[in-house]
DNA sequence: TTAGCATTTGGAGTGGACTCGAAGTCAAGC
DNA sequence: GCTTGACTTCGAGTCCACTCCAAATGCTAA
């Protein structure tokens, strides 16, 4: 897959996808011999898995560790720590989240400011 | 109550918290005689609704905007669709938590990448 | 009354996460 | 053979939301 096909697939910019690779948030990606990128089923796997994560606020610099970890040997549990790491992350914003939309509920239903 | 009072009760910077009174983040601030702030109840409360919007994620934009209308006459109906919005908004964001918090919990019971 | 610390203003600087631009390559169609 | 449009790299630019700085003023305590 072009990188065009792979960006509207998962709805990300082409240039969104070039500077993940760049940065290591997913590994490199597949080229054909004239240097164009062909993304296979893996590289598509992170470009979702990528998008996923970035939607739900986990930090770029937290995945950047994590696909970095996943080409060493060994470093299964180091791996698991970010993941649960990034989970408690994610558990404080929904509670925030949540308190603050039963407030702006509160509100709408009783507008008088 | 000084700046830094408030600064420290509600947990936000001094300077955040002059930040938001000069983009109108917050209305503007009573001083003393001598030009310093001194928050009064309502100042309070505005710094501690900011804060709980702010930190799930509301735009800096629709609560300058919600403020600015605060002050006019008439303006209830735009400024409770504002919180409506807002409201959607942080739905939409919950969703997106939700999904990806249970990836990270699956991924992390079956850790095996 | 002088030191030392908080506060004021306005403007400049920072960090994170993209987003764009320039210059070049390549394949397909006319 | 030439144009057109997608692709490449790499560096620069942008946007948001702060955060810091400088210079001036004010309050408190030795």
């Amino acid at each position: 897959m072009t990188i065009k096909e792979v960006s509207e697939k998962y709805d990300l910019s082409a240039d969104t996808i070039r500077y993940y690779e760049r940065i290591g948030l997913i590994p490199h990606v597949p080229r054909k011999e004239n240097g164009i990128r062909d993304f296979d089923e893996a590289s598509c796997g992170w470009v979702e898995f990528s998008k996923c994560m970035r939607s739900a606020g986990v930090q770029v610099e937290a995945l950047i560790e994590y696909v970095d970890l996943f080409f060493q040997e060994g470093t299964e549990e180091a791996r698991k720590d970010i993941l649960v790491e990034q989970r408690a992350r994610l558990q404080e914003q929904y509670e925030q989240l949540k308190a603050t939309m039963e407030r702006l509920d509160y509100k709408i239903a009783h507008y008088v400011p």
